[in-house]
DNA sequence: TTATTCGAATAACGAGTTTCGCAAAACTC
């Protein structure tokens, strides 16, 4: 179907187990923090809560596991197991019965730390935004030590943006208002380099806000420019190296961007800070202080156990013009941005290259719409423009029948709907058109076609449309048997979700993945940047189960090609290798993957008869 | 609270900017 950013809102977080217990343990560090504990008992608490996200068993089904996951302890593994057992956590409770829960929503606003939140609820007793609010009008904030009268000025500024704001911006919303502030400062920048950096470049597939670095021998008109482009709605800080502003794009996005000036000779150093991520850096100046050196924006430095940062002392850098330069430093492989979240990237042996896809790798596009149901090119249409993207194979997959909205073909259309793609094969040269459907999976993992139909077609897309609010348990039993059917070769956005707006199915990602290495199926980096799913995480585990990947960009419309960078990075994000991806492959051996025999037959009672050979 | 390393004690990156109140805390990335 059709995605586009105008749909309607309509927040349905189904969670796994894994993410009720990483928001319980986030929600845990943040009263801590509140209630003015130890920071680094917070920070393993967060940090715990982010490795339980990202994992991609569901702990309810690996108890034993738990203990394993780097940055779980003892402790916090015991407070997930009470978890499991009672579906709440007695020290969560504690903390919550300590701590009014509007307070929470006072730490979020940007610039309000523990402290002063703390000191705020002490001292005042404010204990809500509604409360804060009224603190500011009544003028009673200011007795809150250390509060004045511009910090108060700050905390207006920061409940609007946070009204306008709402949540984290979407990658492709992000990107091009980056490469805009880029675009327009290079110029100023004259012989200097001017990059975005930031989750931006780690490829997240949501963006708190936007990060610049600039590297110049003279920053001040760089600043200056950056401070007074006309979308800017405010300035929070203007210091000689760091700008950070608000803006308002012509789109409405409200967005914060933070610009970074260091000297041409620190740009490497500076483009490893200012990208991230925050525990990445950490663990590379750890090393580096284990190594005999320390690490800091400027450059990789000998440790000398001088206070003053080395840099103001004239100090030589051993490294830091690029990042490659830091890396091998610190016998380091280059690590690609989008890995750099401290999930065991550093432990790869220096010289032992990842090998990440890259967007020229992709060849074929598998996964396309056309008029016929919702998409707006014609089949010929859709296949020139996918040949003028250099690509050697385009498969024209339109919805089923039960995607009803979205104009799905019944059986008769889509036999006719073949005729035309192979009719129009005789009038596009130079390109494998493929014919095929983007077939929904019914409520109980059964397709919307009969097996007879789909035997017809050269490629299947299957994929959840609806019914997206099943169990974790329903959810994967469908999308298993839907992998299992013989004529499926790839799995389309496998669990549905749409950023900030459904959640989407909540499947267990290494079963899944697991079925479909067995059957040979790919599972889909849906490309728009309003899905990316699979997700990183999914990615990295489906790779660990075997299974094949395939990237589309689920094409509607000719613009929707460009969408592919997102789902590259996502894949990078992912560890995914071109070779484990069927849309890097050559012609012949993606006709051979399609024409395959299918896999065996899952065990226990078959569903249907053996597939006829096409 | 976790991970690590002298196994019970210890460390857990590093810098810029703002604000408040005149040196230092707080916040951010």
């Amino acid at each position: 179907m059709r995605i586009a950013p105008d749909d309607a809102p309509a927040k349905l977080p189904t969670m796994g187990v894994n993410q009720d217990i990483a928001a319980l343990l986030e929600q845990i560090a943040a009263l801590l923090e509140l209630n003015g504990a130890d920071s680094f008992r917070a920070s393993a608490h967060a940090r715990a809560a982010r490795a339980i996200e990202d994992h991609p068993t569901s702990l309810a089904d690996h108890r034993d596991a738990i203990d394993a996951i780097p940055g779980v302890g003892k402790k916090i593994a015991e407070k997930i197991r009470e978890y499991l057992d009672t579906g709440a956590m007695s020290e969560h409770q504690e903390l919550l019965a300590a701590t009014p829960p509007g307070l929470l929503q006072v730490l979020e606003i940007p610039g309000l730390g523990p402290k002063t939140v703390r000191a705020m609820w002490q001292t005042i007793g404010v204990d809500s935004l509604d409360a804060l609010r009224r603190a500011i009008d009544d003028g009673s904030i200011l007795t809150v030590p250390r509060m004045g009268a511009k910090t108060v000025e700050n905390i207006k500024a920061a409940l609007t943006f946070a009204a306008q704001a709402g949540e984290r911006m979407p990658l492709g919303v992000a990107m091009p208002i980056a490469e805009a502030i880029v675009a327009r400062l290079t110029p100023i920048a004259g012989a200097g380099a001017v990059a975005y950096a930031g989750s931006l470049r780690r490829g997240k597939d949501t963006i708190g806000d936007i990060d610049i670095l600039a590297a110049v021998t003279d920053g001040a008109g760089l600043g200056e420019a950056f401070r007074s482009m006309p979308e800017v709605t405010q300035v929070l800080a203007a210091g000689e190296s760091k700008s950070s502003v608000r803006l308002k794009t012509a789109r409405g996005h409200v967005v914060q961007a933070d610009l970074r000036i260091v000297p041409p000779e620190s740009f490497g150093a500076a483009m490893l800070y200012f990208t991230g991520s925050k525990e990445h850096n950490v663990r590379l100046r750890e090393r580096a202080l284990r190594m005999g050196m320390t690490l800091n924006e400027y450059g990789l430095y000998p440790e000398d156990k001088a206070k003053a940062p080395p840099q103001s002392r004239g100090v030589r850098a051993v490294a830091s013009k690029t990042e490659a330069d830091v890396y091998a430093a610190l016998e380091l492989p280059f690590v690609p941005p989008e890995l750099r979240e401290d999930a065991g990237e550093l432990d790869r042996p220096a010289g032992q290259a990842f090998g990440l896809i890259e967007q020229g790798d992709v060849r074929a596009e598998l996964h396309a719409h056309t008029t016929a149901s919702d998409g707006a090119m014609s089949i010929e249409e859709l296949a020139r423009a996918a040949k003028s993207r250099g690509f050697h194979t385009i498969a024209v997959t339109d919805h089923s029948k039960s995607s009803a909205i979205a104009g799905g073909l019944s059986p008769e259309r889509l036999l006719e709907h073949i005729e035309a793609v192979h009719a129009a094969r005789r009038n596009v040269e130079g390109v494998t058109i493929l014919a095929g459907s983007e077939v929904d999976i019914l409520a109980d993992g059964s397709l919307d076609y009969e097996d007879e139909l789909l035997a017809r077609l050269d490629i299947v897309v299957a994929s959840p449309h609806a019914s997206l609010r099943q169990s974790e348990k329903e959810a994967t039993a469908r999308l298993i048997r839907a992998v299992q059917n013989p004529y499926v070769r790839i799995l389309g956005h496998p669990t549905g979700r749409i950023i900030n707006k459904r959640a989407g199915l909540s499947i267990d990602i290494r079963a899944v993945a697991e079925a479909a290495a067995a059957r040979n199926v790919a599972l889909e980096i849906n490309a728009n940047w309003l899905r990316l799913d699979l997700r990183d995480a999914h990615v990295r585990a489906a790779l660990e189960a075997g299974s094949l990947i395939a990237i589309d960009c689920d094409v509607h419309a000719e613009t929707d090609f460009d969408h592919l960078r997102y789902g590259v990075l996502t894949g990078r994000r992912g560890g995914l290798t071109p070779e484990r991806c069927v849309n890097t492959w050559s012609a012949e051996r993606l006709r051979a993957w399609l024409r395959r025999e299918p896999g065996p037959e899952p065990k226990g009672p078959k569903p249907g008869r053996k597939p006829a050979r096409r």
